[in-house]
RNA sequence: CGCGGAGUGGAGCAGCUCGGUAGCUCGUCGGGCUCAUAACCCGAAGGUCGUAGGUUCAAAUCCUGCCUCCGCAA
């Protein structure tokens, strides 16, 4: 089949290499454009599209498909290659009706929740901050409406106790795959039932922001873990430890421990174990301190004493 | 040229202000104690102090260039 992929962040990855290596016809690739991102404000090329240009596939990076030059001409190549089929892996940008329906069969959006829950663009760490037991991938039509679209196939996971967004994230991706694969398979043979989504039922999972990062260790033991889960490893919950801030990627509740102290108050230096509001507890396994390198809490305490009663803020 | 921090035995850190035998916590190896141990005691190995120059009788420490890593901001 002939199919233009529309997709930007690692997400996106496995499901175009998914498609190339099982012999479907990409013929472009649409992505963001290259970004000034880090230190120094160097201009980064979206993993899309280092993947796109090593298999040779054209790739666009049009700043708009709604409206000016740049939309005017992304369209007149996509009606011009005549795809088939438009698959969009969190593309980062609202796909106008014209593109919607220029296609020969469908505009398909691979989203990483079992929709209708979950809506939107942080789907995986949404799930993860709710405390969710299961999560995953879900294939649909695209609609005009963001992730309303009717469903077409689903594959779902557990999430483990300890498990981070990242690595959630990274099963997702896998999975994401598949299944996008399987539905082309049903494309193909003509074999899909479109069910509509129960609106009733949705949610809403917007974009993290940093304002969410400070642990709140007034909230329960669980609360804060997930939160900790979550928010790893991007954009990382925090602490502050002596005036500066601590980026905690991992932790685990204390089994069978309690303390009436402050929440916050570290009780065991030697593992970093600090209390929460509901009197359990929580240990932070890898963390990180200003400028320096993420590491296990093991590695850190080796060269900074942390002294029993510190209350983190 | 966006702002800032850091590169020291295998790991994490101190030492740099006020140049002059490289230290701490841990790991590793050997020995001891113990019913036993991740506990305790004794001992050992292991570092061109990121890199290239400069200043100096002498540089981890002062000056300059470069590389790498990280925090903020985007």
């Amino acid at each position: 089949m002939n199919i233009i992929f529309m997709g930007t962040p690692d997400f996106a990855v496995p499901c175009l290499e998914a498609l190339i290596n099982s012999g479907e016809n990409v013929t472009a690739v649409f992505t963001q454009p290259d970004k000034p991102k880090g230190r120094g404000y160097k201009l980064a090329p979206p993993p899309v599209k280092v993947v796109a240009l090593t298999h040779n596939i054209p790739v666009y990076q049009p700043l708009s498909l709604k409206k000016g030059e740049d939309a005017e001409f992304a369209l007149k190549v996509i009606n011009e290659l005549s795809p088939d089929l438009i698959i969009v892996v969190a593309y980062g940008k609202i796909l106008p009706k014209a593109v919607l329906d220029a296609p020969k069969h469908y505009c398909i959006n691979v989203h990483a929740s079992l929709l209708p829950k979950y809506r939107g663009a942080g789907p995986i760490q949404w799930s993860v901050l709710n405390g969710e037991k299961v999560t995953g991938v879900t294939t649909m039509l695209m609609a005009e409406g963001v992730d309303t679209g009717d469903m077409l196939l689903s594959k779902s996971l557990e999430i483990g106790e300890n498990e981070t967004a990242s690595e959630l994230h990274d099963r997702l991706s896998v999975l994401g795959a598949e299944t996008l694969l399987d539905t082309v398979s049903a494309v193909k043979l003509g074999n899909i039932t479109p069910i509509p989504q129960n609106d009733s039922e949705s949610c809403h999972a917007p974009m993290l922001t940093k304002d969410m990062c400070p642990i709140d260790f007034s909230k329960t033991a669980q609360e804060v873990h997930n939160q900790i889960r979550g928010l790893s490893s991007y954009p990382c919950a925090s602490a502050v430890l002596d005036g500066k801030r601590l980026k905690v990627y991992r932790s685990e509740i204390a089994e069978n421990l309690k303390s009436d102290k402050l929440p916050g108050t570290i009780v065991q230096p030697k593992d970093f174990t600090v209390v929460c509001g509901d009197g359990a507890c929580i240990r932070f396994t890898e963390i990180q301190a200003e400028g320096g390198k993420r590491m296990s809490t093991e590695d850190y305490l080796r060269g900074r004493a942390v002294s029993e009663g510190t209350v983190l803020v």
